[in-house]
DNA sequence: TTCCCGCGACCTCTTGCCTAG
DNA sequence: ACTAGGCAAGAGGTCGCGGGA
């Protein structure tokens, strides 16, 4: 049973298979009649243009790269359910690169990616490309976006993390609080956690704390140890109320740490309300990653093209 | 700036380009030289060769498809990590289908896969696809690989799920057990579910405890409120140790809601050795799920095609 | 003229067969 | 009669034009 090519159809329809690519490319000028007649017989015949034929052809892959420093995170769990829901409907593809945590692989997986033309277009994590390579894959028709990144050349899709951080330090301060701290990640590198953590500042000065100084603690991995970690130094450093800008997840090793050591009292808010927060009672600053993940999808997929950035929403559970 | 083909190897080589095909392909008789020499211009012209172009000629991708109802999970997360490594070795690429919860869309999907021969290898995460659907890849040249599933046409890769459901049950009578109880998922469906519980009750029946009977708690999502349900349910029962066939993330969601209830004395046992569970304390089967990935990866790559069982180990923490 | 449609060239690479030594 | 290497025919499409009605 060998697949139906365009010939196929074209025999059928008593055309050229010429027309019959045109029909399915809505390009040239065909008439409503025989268009309509040569989709019917494509659909009798379960006729799908061979992927590897076109992508020869026209020098461009229809499959989506999706590059991320790991796939193992809550944070691109939830992107990738989304990303997941919006190919599944358009029915094109994606590949996934891992760039490795440092992401000193990234330069080099895009370029190959250019270089092999492996995909039509590019969706960057939580990483930032030189700027003149995004410009270089824009100039080959190769669309970028970016994540939780910045570029003048490339759709960009984030949340609004310096409004998250401002609501959840508004929410802190809102009750007892003598002495903030924040777990956060690489400030320098990662943009969300630099702007989670001006907008958790603006909440404190806007309150009048600021002066008082606060606690920090940087953390390179975002998991549950690093919470516990984080749990134990503030614990003696007396921090009463603590923002997890760095993500849910270290919310939960530190709330874990709290409540083995029978500590209670310190209050918590995290970043992302992953999928075990509602259980966890962990209040948390909602990102609507899911359709950031379907946004993001959209825009590689050309249906879009502006800038997004998501709302965040504070879900007050019981931990703040 | 175009892509280098294999023309322009074999106009610098001074060769036709079909000698340049031969050599990248092994094929056809050509002097010890001439192969060096194209090699050494095609390592220096960057050249690699065009995947539409082979996969059209060959009519074969190279590319492997993953297929998985989700990829949310904490296993499918790990396997993920090995496949990404793998992959990121031998230079192949993945494609992701998710086929919903549900599994419904299996079928469809492979189905696709092979009429629009999107993949030369299909790997299929906990779920078993038809017989014949498995015979009709095999005959088209895709090979097939099935993780925690089992087929006589397909490459297998699991885990001992007997064994280690039995030394978990084995663990958890060691010490005080009056009751026991089980959480666990589909065992109609889910291979995996029914050899962890056969595994358990083995164990349970070697102790003399079968007997006396225990607890079931049957789930579907795998979740941390699903553990948290088997908990509430659980006390009620009088249930004094738990085996978590289920997973790991139910285990967090039953530790977590006895904790919060200040429930102690209940021991419990998860599967997976999942990210989180050393911060939990969790005593857990662990299962070399990221080197399953990467066996997995080499099967379909076609390195290998031996059916694996992997080991399990019962790794022992606070919780039982 | 305008509207539809098809010719022919081309995309990059593989492969069976052929030819020049 | 071998051996090294080339010719030509596709694989399944796209697209600019040319041309018939």
């Amino acid at each position: 049973m060998k697949k139906t090519t365009i010939k196929d159809v074209a025999k059928k329809a008593g055309v050229s298979y010429v027309t019959v690519s045109k029909v399915f490319n809505n390009r040239g000028a065909i008439s409503e009649k025989t268009a309509e007649k040569i989709k019917k017989i494509g659909a009798e015949l379960n006729y799908t243009p061979d992927r590897a034929a076109r992508a020869l052809v026209s020098g461009k892959s229809e499959t989506i790269a999706v590059v991320s420093p790991e796939f193992a995170s809550a944070f691109t769990q939830l992107l990738f359910e989304g990303l997941q829901e919006s190919s599944l409907k358009s029915g094109k593809e994606m590949n996934f690169f891992a760039t490795g945590a440092t992401g000193e692989g990234l330069e080099h997986i895009i370029e190959s990616i250019y270089a092999e033309k492996k995909a039509g277009a590019v969706i960057v994590i939580s990483q930032c490309p030189e700027e003149a390579q995004i410009k270089k894959l824009k100039e080959a028709g190769i669309r970028v976006v970016l994540i939780e990144g910045k570029s003048e050349n490339a759709v960009c899709i984030s949340s609004d993390n310096i409004k998250g951080g401002y609501e959840a330090g508004m929410r802190l301060l809102s009750g007892k609080c003598r002495r903030p701290g924040i777990i956060v990640g690489d400030v320098k590198y990662i943009s969300s956690q630099s702007e989670r953590l001006a907008g958790f500042l603006k909440a404190l000065k806007e309150k009048g704390v600021l002066k008082n100084g606060y606690e920090t603690f940087e953390i390179r991995k975002h998991n549950f140890q690093d919470g516990k970690n984080a749990f134990n130094s503030f614990v003696e450093k007396g921090v009463d109320c603590v923002f997890s800008a760095a993500g849910d997840v270290p919310a939960y090793g530190f709330l874990f740490e709290a409540r083995k050591q029978r500590v209670s009292g310190i209050r918590i808010i995290g970043f992302d309300d992953a999928v075990m927060s509602e259980g966890m009672g962990l209040t948390t600053v909602k990102q609507y990653v899911k359709e950031m993940g379907m946004a993001a999808f959209d825009a590689a997929a050309g249906k879009e093209n502006t800038n997004l950035s998501f709302v965040t929403k504070l879900i007050t559970r019981e931990t703040a």
